[in-house]
RNA sequence: GGGAGCAUAGCUCAGCUGGUUCAGAGCAUCUGCCUUACAAGCAGAGGGUCGGGGGUUCGAAUCCCUCUGCUCCCACCA
């Protein structure tokens, strides 16, 4: 045992274990006659790097995964990344920009081509770091959102989709971001409370009229696309202002003032300028009055040529000039702070501009129909279910779908433009796109030249909503058999942030695309906060490295931390102590290794009986553990399942039942003790393995001979026999009574290697147990307790330590009579219940028992106390 | 503005359809221990009138109402 170090280094065990699974295919799944487990991971951004959610996320996936494959589930989880079409875009051209280069400088191909080599680059990183978490995925089956496998896929549910006339295209108001100069979800935009001003500016009538009125606004830079002013038609206050005209600002374009129910009376001045290009309600105003939509800006957010002498500023700072200017015109009545909430894009974190554009549309109605009613009935069922009230609040007023993105990397949107713009085709490749052109144009000499594709790309999430189908190749061959084993996949684990986002849009394409739900389960996992109970993220800086992480306290330290407190949907306040409570546990488990390893067995000894009542506990108790751990993963409650499992080993196997059969230092174990506490020591690896492969697949092989090829992620998972309970309840009163003796030893300092002798009155258990965990020379049964004991009780036995000089009476007296008038007080409200007539007749007579078997209990240990109060006096 | 949820020991949480596994767990704290598996440890102990108030009931952490304080989602009044 000399060479077995005291501290478990995770380092090397688990470099040399995970690289031993990679090249025993341990993660490699084809379909067979089992009944399929499949998870498909929420593919990482392909240029990221492993942040704590996604330690947590994974961590979580193969937790299930392998407690599936040890149940003799064929478990395949599947890998991938996602090609984040903003967030890499904007990488890449910021990366150029940094080299001089724009964007604008570069053919689409060109840029594609830099995009694709920052892939090559930085792709798969986060993949590898996953390696080193421990996921047990089959990396053969690594996809990619932009594969040409999923590629294919995609474009084909693009022409498939727009053949069943659910595409469309069309000008919409859409939430455009300046810096990525590309529209963006409604889903991508969250909205920040911030502190700007309120302008009140001067609007002259037109002549003949004369004066002026006041509008108020956020926006004066948006003066340039004003084209009418709108009041309530039941306003007394701007009543007077009906069906006349006035004269906007610096462009000095006449306007007309409309009346709409839509404006507020309260707020502001009554008075509200339209600007139909740049505000969405505006917008509406504008289509329902019939005005024009002027655009004063450019792509970039800069004001364009209606923007006059403004043309090429940026819209914030024409915000700061035109208060000035105003000012100086004496145009502004005046400005106000005033709090409003601001739409910003969640990828380049820039104010989204309302913006009219051409974007292509999916119509969502009609598929959304099953994907809610999958939730609503349990189909797919969400952990915890509170999002299922999220989910059906979306789902009932989903709005259709914007899934064109002004940008190059992406899925390019498989629509050609006819010449002299008649109209467009769609199809799955450009030569078909020809043939239809031709078809439909009955120009038959139309050539590809004469075609231009649509620039835009699709939504990443368009790509990625298809990921359960497409990663078995399900949209382009539905009928292989990797498809139709795998599908529908069993668990989700992801992010309730991107419920709509992704999880139900994949709901929706399982449904359109394979008739069934595309997965069963939907975890949730929290949010990682710091200690602070701030958000991790890169800006702030609060997010360790988890790489690091792991290096200082192993994978299997980590992810013990990681799940240690993170129930389903709760977020997750990390601190790395809980990494170190990870590593301890681990070493714990290693330590009790080393004891275990270190003994010589002496073929001929008998089992001793208290080893043999040992063992017939711990084999019960492991039985319960095991028959809970089973219900907790049933409701996903894998914290607590560890937690089980945590105390289980801890508490119980190292705490109570190795010292119950630890031999003599030096001497031998019999065999059959040993065999017992190494088929235990096993059953503990197994049930720990799925949270912490790495360390018991090492144990798993040095606790006994194993086959070369053999690993515990295969094994059995150990199933529950019989419970006992009474049994479990003996021993619980055994570890009572040896604590209490134990308390007795520290308060009167009395060392442990002195035997004490113990006599008691009333009922114990596992008597030989008793004398051998609390060292005692004799353990005797009285009714007359000795003069000067040290007195104490467990239950309703009370027992008594002749030791004579070493009481405290007056303290020993002042104890009894505090637990005497607590057991009265107690007894007292029993009584009172029990005499109680509507208890009586109204409680169920289990309950009316047990308020019996209290009120015995309690006289009991009352007739006790008193007896033990009365010898305490007396020898006073 | 609309909706959902939460509030239990210093911290993170468990407490299922009201009644001894109802006041729990882990961590932290305190007190002893370097007891040949483990000081990344061992043994023991303390700690909460279950956010406030009211109600229903024989009985409420648990059900109802209300107040307070947090969190999240949706909408986006210029």
């Amino acid at each position: 045992m000399e060479q077995i170090p005291s501290k478990y280094d995770p380092a090397t065990t688990e470099n040399k274990w995970y690289a031993w699974w990679l090249e025993h295919k341990m993660f490699k799944s084809t379909p067979d006659g089992r009944e399929p487990y499949t998870v498909v991971i929420p593919p990482p951004n392909v240029t990221g790097v492993l942040h704590m959610g996604h330690m947590l996320n994974n961590t979580i996936q193969d937790i299930l995964v392998r407690r599936a494959r040890m149940a003799g589930k064929n478990a395949c989880w599947v890998p991938g990344t996602d090609h984040a079409s903003i967030a890499t875009e904007a990488k890449v051209v910021a990366k150029l920009a940094a080299e001089g280069v724009r964007k604008s400088d570069l053919t689409r191909e060109q840029f594609l081509e830099h995009a694709w080599d920052w892939t090559r680059r930085h792709g798969g990183i986060i993949l590898e770091q996953l390696k080193k978490l421990g996921a047990s995925c089959d990396w053969d089956r690594t996809c990619f959102t932009m594969d040409e496998k999923r590629s294919q896929s995609v474009i084909k549910v693009f022409v498939d989709l727009y053949n069943k006339g659910l595409i469309y295209r069309g000008v919409r108001m859409v939430n455009w971001d300046p810096a990525a100069q590309t529209a963006i979800s409604d889903e991508e935009v969250n909205h920040r409370e911030e502190h700007g001003k309120l302008y009140f500016v001067r609007y002259k009538l037109c002549p003949p009229d004369d004066g002026y009125i006041v509008v108020a606004t956020t926006r004066p830079e948006t003066i340039f696309g004003d084209v009418a002013v709108c009041i309530h038609p039941d306003n007394p206050k701007t009543a007077h202002m009906k069906g006349k005209k006035v004269i906007v600002p610096l462009v000095n374009r006449v306007a007309p003032v409309i009346e709409d129910e839509y404006v507020d009376i309260e707020f502001g001045t009554g008075f509200l300028k339209v600007t139909p290009a740049h505000d969405i309600n505006d917008y509406m105003l504008g289509e329902k009055h019939g005005l024009q939509a002027i655009d004063v800006f450019n792509a970039d957010g800069t004001l364009n040529a209606h923007g006059l002498q403004y043309e090429g500023m940026d819209r914030f700072a024409v915000r700061r000039q035109i208060e000035t200017d105003l000012q100086a015109l004496g145009l502004m009545e005046k400005v106000e702070p005033y709090t409003n909430s601001v739409g910003y894009s969640e990828r380049t974190d820039v104010p989204v501009e309302p913006k009219l554009s051409m974007q292509w549309f999916l119509k969502m109605e009609r598929l959304a129909k099953p994907a809610l009613e999958a939730v609503e009935k349990g189909v797919i069922r969400f952990h915890p279910a509170k999002f299922k009230n999220m989910y059906r609040y979306w789902m009932e007023n989903v709005k259709d779908w914007n899934i064109s993105r002004q940008l190059w990397w992406g899925h390019r949107i498989p629509a050609w433009y006819l010449p002299d713009g008649s109209g467009f085709v769609v199809a799955e490749t450009a030569d078909e796109a020809l043939t239809l052109a031709r078809r439909q144009t009955g120009n038959s000499s139309l050539q590809l030249a004469d075609l231009q594709q649509d620039g835009d790309c699709l939504d990443t999430w368009f790509s990625s909503w298809l990921w359960p189908v497409s990663v078995f190749d399900g949209i382009d061959r539905p009928d292989n058999p990797d498809i139709c084993y795998y599908y529908p996949t069993n668990d989700l684990v992801t992010a309730p942030e991107i419920i709509f986002f992704w999880v139900a849009r994949m709901i929706v394409s399982g449904f359109e695309y394979r008739g069934e739900a595309c997965f069963r389960n939907v975890y949730f996992t929290g949010i990682v906060r710091d200690r602070l109970g701030r958000k991790m993220s890169k800006s702030l800086g609060n997010s360790p490295d988890p790489v690091l992480l792991m290096e200082k306290y192993g994978a299997d330290g980590v992810r013990t931390g990681m799940l240690l407190t993170s129930p389903a949907g709760n977020d997750l306040p990390f601190d790395e102590t809980l990494c170190e409570q990870g590593r301890n546990f681990n070493n714990k488990i290693w330590n009790a290794f080393r004891l275990v390893k270190g003994w010589q067995t002496d073929e001929q000894a008998q089992q001793p009986s208290t080893s043999a009542q040992a063992c017939e506990w711990f084999e019960a108790l492991l039985n319960r553990s095991i028959t809970e751990m089973n219900n907790l993963f049933d409701k996903y409650r894998l914290s607590e399942a560890l937690m089980t499992a945590y105390k289980l080993f801890w508490n119980e196997f190292s705490a109570w039942y190795l010292e119950m059969i630890k031999p003599a230092y030096g001497q031998p174990i019999d065999e059959k003790t040993r065999r017992a506490t190494l088929d235990f020591f096993e059953k503990l690896l197994q049930l720990l393995h799925p949270f912490i492969p790495f360390i018991t697949e090492e144990l798993w092989h040095h606790l006994r001979e194993r086959d070369e090829n053999e690993s515990i992620m295969t094994s059995a998972l150990p199933r529950a026999g019989s419970l006992n309970p009474v049994l479990i309840d003996a021993f619980e009163q055994l570890k009572e009574t040896v604590a209490a003796v134990r308390t007795v030893r520290q308060e009167r300092n009395i060392p442990v290697r002195d035997a004490l002798q113990l006599q008691y009155s009333g009922e114990i258990t596992c008597p030989e147990l008793l004398c051998s965990m609390c060292r005692l020379s004799e353990l005797t049964p009285t009714d007359a307790p000795p003069e000067g004991a040290i007195r104490f009780m467990v239950r309703t036995t009370a027992f008594f330590i002749p030791l004579e000089g070493k009481t405290d009476t007056a303290e020993e007296l002042r104890k009894l009579e505090t637990e005497l008038s607590r057991q009265e007080g107690f007894l007292e409200a029993v009584e009172k219940k029990l005499s109680n007539e509507r208890f009586m007749s109204s409680a169920p007579a289990q309950v009316v028992d047990t308020e019996r078997k209290k009120q015995a209990d309690a006289e009991s240990r009352i007739r006790t106390l008193k007896e033990q109060i009365k010898s305490t006096k007396d020898r006073k």
